[in-house]
Parts: C-alpha cells; sequence; structure tokens
RNA sequence: GCGGGUGUGGUGGAACUGGUAGACACGCUAGAUUUAGGAUCUAGUGCCGAGAGGCGUGGGGGUUCGAGUCCCUUCACCCGCACCA
C-alpha cells in the first residue's frame, strides 16, 4: 500500500476493472426485490455541468446503497438528443445536428464514466434514434385513431423578416433574437394532444402520491386548476347568437353590468356595428402585440372597446353593453366574461376606467357595500341583494339555486373548467421527430400506415435560420404518395417537441432493444414504476405531469399495466453562483477575470447576484477541471457535503479543498493502522471505558449514516458523521490495547463511506486484506446493545436560561435527576434568595426550575 | 401578476415530535513540526463585555416554564408560468 492517496491513479484503476466486469447490469429476476433508480437524463450539451455532478452523484449513493442493502437495482442512463441546440449549432457552425449530437453524447459519456457512475450502460439509448422515435410515432398513430391528438389553429411566435417561428427563449424584449425585428404573433395549425380529457384523473392522483413532495403536487394541482361553475348563455340583442360565458360565481349574476369578449373571440366580426369596426379593429391589432402572461396580470392597465352591441341578462332581461377586453383570453372558459364589477376586481377596475356601473348584489357581514364608495371588489362570501328571489341567501347557497334556477330554463348548466390547456406537440423546426402524417389533397390528413414506421428524419439537409423549418423545403421528403388514394400528397413537415421523447423513456428502458413494440409488457411490469426519480424542481410540473399524462395514454392503449410512473420524487435545488459582469464586455467567466478586473479592458468587475449556473450568465464551473485535479471521488463528496440535496447549493471552490484533505486522512488512517490491525481478533467482551466510548460512536454513526440515506437523502450529515467518527479514531489512545475495536471502526469509516467515494473505499477494502469486493458485502448493521450509553448529559435551566449541566445515571428517575439538578454550584447560585415554583423535567435532556 | 420555495456566525451548513443554537466543514488567529507537502499536528474562533453576564436564527408582534421550530404580520431573494431542456 502507498503511503499517500492518489486519486487520479486508483479512480483509473477501478473504472478500467468496472468497465471489463459491467457490475451494474441487471435483468429481472423474480426472486430478489427490485429497485428502479432514476435520474432525470441529460440533454447532450457537450459537457456535463456542476447541476448533472450534483444530480448524478445523489442518484450514485442511492443505487450503491441499495444494492447493498440486497436490491436488483435498475439504474440507466441516456440522452434527450433532440432540441433546439443541435439545430443553432447548425446554423451557426455549420455541423450537422445529427453530427453534433453524437459527438456530445461521446464527450460527455467519457465524462460521466469519470466519475465512476454505476450505471447500466448496455441499456443506454438516445432519442434521436430511429428505433426509439419509431415507437413514438406508432403511439402517436394510435392517438390520432381515438382522437387524442388533433389539430386546431394557435398563435406562435413569428419573426417576419426571418420568417420563421421562434421559441419562447428566442425572443428578447419582444424582438427576434437573430435579427431584432419585432415578433408579432401568427396563427398556425398546430398538433395538440388532449391532456384535458385527463386532468380530472391527473388531479385525482395527486391525492394519492405520498412519495412526492408536497410542494410539487400543489404546484400541479394548481396548474391543472380546477374551478367548478356554471355556464350561462346570453342572447345577443337583434341577433341570433348567444354568448355562452364560464363562471365560478353564478351567484353574482344578478350583478352583472356589462360583457367582455376576448379579443379572438369568433363572434366578434359579426357583432361589431359597422360605425365602431375600425377601432375595434385597432384594439386587437394592439392587443395581439401583447404577450397573454402580461396581459392578464393584475397590475396590467385593463383596457377594452365597445363593440356597439348588447346582449341580455338571462335572469333579468337588463341589456349589456358587450365590450373587448384585454384581460380575457380565448383559451380559458368560453372566452366571454360576464362582468360583475362589484364582485371582481378587473370588472372593476375596468368599469371605473369606462365609467361602467356598478352594482352591489352580494352583502358582506361585517360592513355594508355602496357602489359609489367601493374602492375595490368584494370577492368574498356574504348574504344575496338585489337578487330578485335569491335575495336573502348566502352566496354558497346561492351559487347552487341560480345554477338550478339556469338550468331549468335551458339557458344555463354547471359546469367544470381547467386551466389546464391541451399540449401543444408540433414545432416547425427539424432536429425532433417527424410526425407521421401524410396531407393528400383528396384524403385530407392521412395517417402514415404503422407498416411504414419509422418516418425517418432525412440527413440531407440545408440550415439557414431563415424561412421556416428546413424539413418543408426538402422536396424529397416531403413528396410522397397518399396512403390511401395512391396520389401525389405531402408530408406533415413539424416535428414533436422534446417533451414527448422524456415523457416515456424511462419505459424504454425496462426493454431498451425490444423491437416488436414500444415496451416489452412484462419487463415494465417488473421494473416499472421508477422507485426513485430524481431530477431539478425547475420540471416540478410540465416534465413531471407530461410523463405522468404519457403514462396514462399508454395504459389506455393497452400497452402497460401501470397508472402512475414514478413512486418517490427528489427534487434537487440548483447549484448557483455569483454572475460577475464587466460593464465594457458584458457577463464574464470566472477565467476571464483576474483579481477583480476583466482581462479584456482591466475595467473593475460588477458582481450580480447569485442565480442558476448558465452559459448565458457564464457564472458556470466546468466539473472537468475539478475531477482532474482532485478526482472524482472529492468531486463527488463535496457535490453531497456542501447543502441537502432539495436545497439550492451555492457553489464555493473554498470547501472542495476540506473534502479532499477528508479523504486524504481516511486513506492515512487505513495505512497508519495497517500493521496494527491486520490480525486483530474478535472484539472482546469486557472493553475499556475509552475502548466502550467508541464503540458506541461506530455504531451509532451506522444507524445515522443509514437513516440519513434512507429516509432522507440527508448526505450531508452523513457525511459529517462519518468525518466526526474519523475524528474520533484519530483521538483513541488505546490503539494497541484494542485492536479489534479499532479495527471495526475502520472498516466501518470504509463502508459507510463506499456509497459516497466508491473508488477510495473499494481500494482500502482490498488493502484490508478482503478478496471480494465491496459490492458483495452487505450494509452494515448497527449493535443497539453497543450503543446504550450509561450516563446521560442534563442541561439545567433556571427560567428558560442555561445555568448548568449534570451528569446522571442512564437509569435515574426523575426525583435524582431534579436533585442532581439543584445541586449543581452555578445553578444553586441562580435559586438563592428564591423560591422554587415549578421543576419541568424532560427525560434524558433538560430539567427547568421556574423561580419567582 | 399567478403558483412554489428560501432566509441561522466572516462562509457552506447542523439542530429528533417545542427542550444546550452554531454539529461537520471552509476561512481566520496563535503555536509546534517537517525528508517544503495542493502538507501535518495542537489550541482558539457567533457578537458585546476585563469579568460576572448580556445579546443573538431577515424585521415587528404573540403563545409557552422554554421558540430557529407554533401563530399573526412584514421584508428580501430564488425558481416555474405552457416553443429552453
Amino acid at each position: 500500500m502507498q503511503e499517500r492517496y492518489n486519486p487520479l491513479e486508483i479512480e483509473q484503476l477501478w473504472q478500467e476493472r468496472w468497465a471489463a466486469e459491467q457490475p451494474w447490469r441487471v435483468s429481472e429476476d423474480a426472486s430478489v426485490p427490485k429497485y428502479y433508480l432514476l435520474e432525470m437524463f441529460p440533454y447532450p450539451s457537450g459537457r456535463i455541468h456542476m447541476g448533472h455532478v450534483r444530480n448524478y452523484s445523489i442518484g450514485d449513493v442511492v443505487a450503491r446503497y441499495k444494492r447493498l442493502k440486497g436490491f436488483n437495482v435498475l439504474h440507466p442512463m441516456g440522452w434527450d438528443a433532440f432540441g433546439m441546440p443541435a439545430e443553432n449549432a447548425a446554423i451557426q457552425h455549420g455541423t450537422h445536428p445529427a453530427a453534433w449530437t453524437r459527438e456530445n453524447i461521446d464527450k460527455m459519456r467519457t465524462q460521466l464514466k469519470r466519475m465512476g457512475l454505476s450505471y447500466d450502460w448496455e441499456r443506454e439509448l438516445a432519442t434521436c434514434d430511429a428505433d426509439y422515435y419509431r415507437w413514438e410515432q406508432l403511439i402517436f398513430l394510435r392517438m390520432f385513431d381515438r382522437g387524442l391528438a388533433y389539430k386546431k389553429s394557435a398563435a406562435v411566435n413569428w419573426c417576419p423578416e426571418c420568417e420563421t417561428v421562434l421559441a419562447n427563449e428566442q425572443v428578447e424584449d419582444d424582438c427576434c433574437w437573430r435579427c431584432d425585428n419585432r415578433v408579432v404573433q401568427k396563427e398556425l395549425d398546430q398538433w395538440f394532444f388532449k391532456i384535458t380529457d385527463y386532468a380530472e384523473e391527473l388531479l385525482a392522483w395527486t391525492e394519492k402520491m405520498p412519495g412526492w413532495p408536497e410542494s410539487v403536487l400543489t404546484m400541479q394541482r394548481n396548474w391543472i386548476g380546477k374551478s367548478v361553475g356554471c355556464e350561462i348563455d346570453f342572447a345577443v340583442a337583434g341577433h341570433s347568437d348567444t354568448i355562452r360565458v364560464f363562471t365560478t360565481r353564478p351567484d353574482t349574476l344578478f350583478g352583472a353590468t356589462f360583457m367582455s369578449l376576448a379579443p379572438e373571440h369568433p363572434l366578434v366580426d359579426v357583432l361589431t356595428v359597422p360605425e365602431r369596426r375600425a377601432e375595434v379593429a385597432a384594439f386587437i391589432e394592439k392587443v395581439r402585440a401583447i404577450d397573454p402572461a402580461q396581459r392578464t396580470s393584475d397590475d396590467y392597465e385593463k383596457e377594452g372597446v365597445f363593440t356597439g352591441a348588447y346582449c341580455i341578462n338571462p335572469v333579468n332581461g337588463e341589456q349589456l353593453p358587450i365590450y373587448l377586453g384585454n384581460f380575457v383570453l380565448m383559451a380559458y372558459g368560453t372566452g366571454a366574461v360576464m362582468a360583475v364589477p362589484a364582485h371582481d376586481q378587473r370588472d372593476f377596475a375596468f368599469a371605473r376606467k369606462y365609467d361602467l356601473p356598478v352594482r352591489v348584489v352580494i352583502q358582506p357581514s361585517n360592513e355594508i357595500l355602496t357602489a359609489e364608495t367601493m374602492t375595490e371588489a368584494w370577492e368574498g362570501s356574504g348574504t344575496m341583494v338585489h337578487s330578485d328571489q335569491f335575495d336573502g341567501l348566502d352566496s354558497e347557497t346561492g351559487k347552487q339555486k341560480v345554477t338550478e334556477h339556469l338550468e331549468e330554463r335551458g339557458v344555463g348548466k354547471a359546469s367544470v373548467n381547467y386551466r389546464l390547456r391541451d399540449w401543444l406537440v408540433s414545432r416547425q423546426r427539424y432536429w425532433g421527430t417527424p410526425i407521421p402524417i401524410i396531407y393528400c389533397d383528396a384524403c385530407g390528413p392521412v395517417p402514415v400506415p404503422e407498416a411504414d414506421l419509422p418516418v425517418t428524419l432525412p440527413t440531407d439537409i440545408a440550415f439557414s435560420g431563415e424561412g421556416g423549418s428546413p424539413l418543408a423545403k426538402l422536396e424529397s421528403f416531403v413528396n410522397t404518395t397518399c396512403p390511401q388514394c395512391a396520389n401525389p400528397a405531402r408530408r406533415e413537415t413539424d416535428t414533436f417537441d422534446t417533451f414527448v421523447e422524456s415523457s416515456w423513456y424511462f419505459l424504454r428502458y425496462a426493454s431498451p432493444d425490444w423491437s416488436t413494440g414500444p415496451v416489452d409488457a412484462e419487463a415494465v411490469a417488473y421494473w416499472l414504476p421508477v422507485d426513485q426519480y430524481i431530477g431539478g424542481v425547475e420540471h416540478a410540473v410540465m416534465h413531471l405531469l407530461y410523463a405522468r399524462f404519457w403514462t396514462k395514454i399508454m395504459r389506455d392503449l393497452g400497452m402497460i399495466d401501470l397508472d402512475e410512473p414514478f413512486q418517490n420524487l427528489l427534487t434537487q435545488g440548483m447549484v448557483c453562483m455569483e454572475t460577475k459582469a464587466c460593464p465594457e464586455h458584458g457577463w464574464l467567466y470566472p477565467e476571464e477575470i483576474a483579481e477583480g478586473r476583466c482581462r479584456q479592458c482591466q475595467a473593475e468587475v460588477v458582481a450580480g447576484r447569485n442565480e442558476k449556473m448558465s452559459k448565458s450568465k457564464k457564472n458556470v464551473i466546468d466539473p472537468d477541471g475539478l475531477i482532474k485535479r482532485y478526482g472524482a471521488d472529492t468531486a463527488r463528496l463535496f457535490t453531497l457535503f456542501a447543502a441537502p440535496p432539495e436545497k439550492d447549493l451555492e457553489w464555493n471552490e473554498q470547501g472542495v479543498e476540506g473534502c479532499s484533505r477528508f479523504l486524504h486522512r481516511v486513506w492515512r488512517l487505513v495505512y497508519d493502522n495497517l500493521a496494527l490491525i491486520t490480525d486483530a481478533g474478535d472484539v472482546a467482551a469486557d472493553l475499556s471505558p475509552a475502548a466502550k466510548t467508541l464503540r458506541r460512536q461506530v455504531h451509532r454513526t451506522i444507524k445515522k449514516v443509514t437513516e440519513d440515506i434512507d429516509g432522507s437523502f440527508h448526505f450531508n450529515t452523513a457525511i459529517a458523521a462519518v468525518m466526526e467518527l474519523v475524528n474520533s479514531i484519530s483521538a483513541f489512545d488505546e490503539k494497541g490495547t484494542a485492536p479489534a475495536v479499532l479495527r471495526e471502526a475502520i472498516e466501518t469509516v470504509v463502508r459507510l463511506l463506499a456509497p459516497f467515494v466508491p473508488h477510495l473505499c473499494e481500494e482500502l477494502w482490498q488493502h484490508l486484506g478482503h478478496a471480494q469486493s465491496l459490492e458483495q458485502t452487505e450494509w452494515p448493521h448497527w449493535d443497539e446493545l453497543a450503543m446504550a450509553a450509561e450516563t446521560l448529559l442534563i442541561v439545567v435551566q433556571v427560567n428558560g436560561k442555561v445555568r448548568g449541566k449534570v451528569t446522571v445515571p442512564a437509569d435515574a428517575d426523575d426525583q435524582a435527576v431534579e436533585a442532581a439538578a439543584l445541586n449543581d454550584a452555578n445553578v444553586a447560585r441562580f435559586l438563592e434568595g428564591k423560591s422554587v415554583r415549578k421543576v419541568i423535567i424532560v427525560p434524558g435532556r433538560l430539567v427547568n426550575v421556574v423561580v419567582g
């Protein structure tokens, strides 16, 4: 054994051995309990970043721990390989997206292997493989067949200069990122998945997922946004049309004083009176340019325009003017809102601005509202007034009664609305899964026959960044024949949102080479659900909701028997770092800064905020350098020790040194004591007090580390506990007389650290004389007997302030503890001249003496 | 704006069900030692105070024998918001 710990050398050795032996390949084995551990797969950007290092280090600890606990652990890795960056690289550097992506995958695979992560690499998959996406196309066809995939018009960001669709990310201050021209909203025919059909089920299951963080479930519930209410039809005066509204407050119907329509509402054209057309058109044009999220915020100035038309309130026959409002969205509800200014803040603001009447119909219990004196809407409950036969009802009962009344008269019905919208899945881009549809002039949209799958993404293609999707310009791809009538036809050139690929990769891992369908149902039945899913909190809603939806789709298509894909979810925090900028050159990488100054212009660098590490802000640390300098074990240990996984991790390079130092200490601990413990026998029955104390700590540490890993993933405190044990072993001064206790202690350190720093521990385990790998061992057990203490330290307070500490036998009763506490010299000092009113005893912990 | 989080020493963080606030580590200070090594070892290190002691978990208020933890209120920061992945 070498005197010095040389991480780079031993890590290379063990990684070579792992590559040759592939110890983490698994197959189904009904005789062993399975454990499916999954970390969110990466986008192959080319380099791993600290977020990956953290995510995969966390996962690897759990994978290695579960194997030692006897589970058959599935721990796969793959690549979310489609996406915009590959296409951007093609536009900017002329590289082909496929080549760029493959190269990046190779680089990142090497980096992940360099970290010593225990994956079953045989199951590796990349979503850009036709063998993967062909099954996605198949599932799409079956969804299309059942009406779960459909086309409708939707607005996209459009750059008139580049004549191309822009992602939200490509829009900077309402302008195109490439040409800086103003972006407009354009209506295009788009593919949607009917996730709204599953809204109720997705919502209901959130009540049955105890393995998920409550915060994530809450976010998903809010995203689905179920609201119970009522649809009401308003006839339009002088027209045959009616306007349907959705409201959660039918009890306020008598307070409606006007109607607000979304600018995109289909009736706008029909209703608007000729003399107001110009004004209405101008208003629609203005609203279109604004981001919907912005225009519906409470802060945004409420604006509208009168159409000149009126509708009729079905309960009292009143004529209500019809306006367009910038705060009404076509995508939510029916795109029309009955306006009740007295009881809705947005309507109130609108009414005050356009001088429309306010009518109070709900009176709260603690004040009297009047339309003239109100400064904001009363949105709470109360008693119904000015509502004819409903007067005097409380508003909750009123909701029901008014709904019943409308239903009887056939002008309304109880209804449920969701905030959730159908999933827009088509993208006007090249680097994605082709949507398998053919457009025929005679037959319309025709699905590609399943036997013709996959529709392969062509590779002979040019990228300019202008003129829309490159696929649409490739005649050899576009031109085809109709599968139904054999006449010339055109292929769909849109591709899928990359969220589609990531919605089922975890199912494919169960049988990655299955060639007769998306998955082998038996393999899925064995491995799924994922027992532990780990990934960034930023995926709390979209990815995790789409994956749940897709699982239910595959279930309903009869492909799998599974309701929910992820049993337990751990959402890790982000890795953050302070952004730094030069007034001249903008954001700077750490290496572009020397002594607080910009290397280029010597200007003083301005520190920004702590934000998520991102290339655009240049506040990134390249894990490669870290690994090259300290080794993978130190990099892993540091990310795990710096913070508990669910919290954001603020990057601080200095802590790395400490972790490296600790591993050197562990190495020395073994090296220095090797001769002493090599021939140590069993632990003796009668131990000295010091040996007993060390042994007690050994077993308490086993318990602590086990519970920290298994229950809460609090690896930082697990590591701290082992550090404390190492400190105690170093300070143990009976090493020569109690070698068996010393050996047990040292071996425990090595075994407990194995999931965290596997290379080092395997190496030390070998030096400790074990022929078998640590992986063949069982996770250590703790011995309650060895943990028991003979004395306890009791804190003594006087009026809640600590005044002393006493040591008592572990079996002392309350009386004895109280006597010992009152006897303590410093405590006695504080009791002098005062009378004891009460003594509170917390067994095993504390005595509080209350004096007056 | 809506939704979800976070806030504790100079720094990262610890604290079981309301019971010693600051474990462990970084940094810093002093000393020792050395075959000068990304060294190691010993002691110290929340703030104020000579000390006794007092003060301290973003701010303000409350409940309690006792509050980082529970309640009310307020501030600051971070993440997501449907075409980034």
